[in-house]
DNA sequence: AAACAAATTAGACAAGTGTATAATATAAAA
DNA sequence: TTTTATATTATACACTTGTCTAATTTGTTT
């Protein structure tokens, strides 16, 4: 539940436009198309991240014809709650109201996030 | 006020030590105690993160006699803060509730943490 | 079957990060 | 003023991460 291995930057992108499309397995081009374009990536460079990926455990892959479709085995949801219980325990001492006390300023889009919180907090009782 | 460089893991950690220390300038022997001993580092290792914490500008330094002390001069506070809030827009959407939501469950600490929360909104009208 | 085109694989490389050994400086002791 | 200890510096090295070029595979057209 808690040691999955925080990722780099560029592969947690692709894990994101895995994680994110509907259709599963999707092969490079789709992938290319999602994340590669905007990152400015070559082909090799995304199917880099990919290999890194299944080498990792985070996804696996099936020669198709002369593509290769990829498939993605880690849940999105539970590598974000690790990540992120992670880095309040590093960064505040594992205090939710501390991180959120530091990032709040009366100026900031937080702000307005506060009555959604509220309710939020109410929903729970 | 965003554009702070994210330190790698064990550059931080002196970081901290650096910051959270009451007295200044530390020398290597004080940082050595204070984190270096904890990680196991030799002192040459302690002294190479120094070295490039000087070079990325979180410190200055100056020789005192054989020995070389320390100063902070990146602010605890504001990196903390860059941090977080890149932290939150990566993987919350830029969202604080998302980011609680996906924390929070009734069998772990941040259950206990929600009266403060509720206080601490409170405290804001 | 030969040639094309599209996709993938192999391999490489620079920069960054964690870590240390060996060399050098320098204050203190003898 | 030699010697001794101790601290620092200079390097170095392995791994990781971002990125790619060149080579190879393989389906499709001639």
């Amino acid at each position: 539940m808690d040691n999955i291995r925080k990722l780099p930057e560029a592969e947690f992108d692709v894990m994101v436009a895995l994680w994110d499309c509907q259709v599963s397995p999707v092969n490079t081009a789709y992938l290319m198309e999602n994340v590669g374009k905007h990152k400015g990536w070559k082909a090799p460079t995304l199917i880099s991240f990919l290999s890194r990926l299944e080498e990792k455990g985070f996804i696996h892959s099936e020669k198709k014809g002369k593509e290769r479709q990829y498939f993605a085995d880690a849940n999105k949801d539970d590598y974000i709650k690790c990540v992120t219980l992670d880095f309040i325990q590093k960064y505040h001492c594992g205090s939710l109201v501390k991180m959120i006390d530091t990032v709040y300023s009366e100026d900031n889009d937080f702000s307005e996030q506060l009555d959604e919180m509220k309710k939020w907090i109410q929903n729970l009782y």
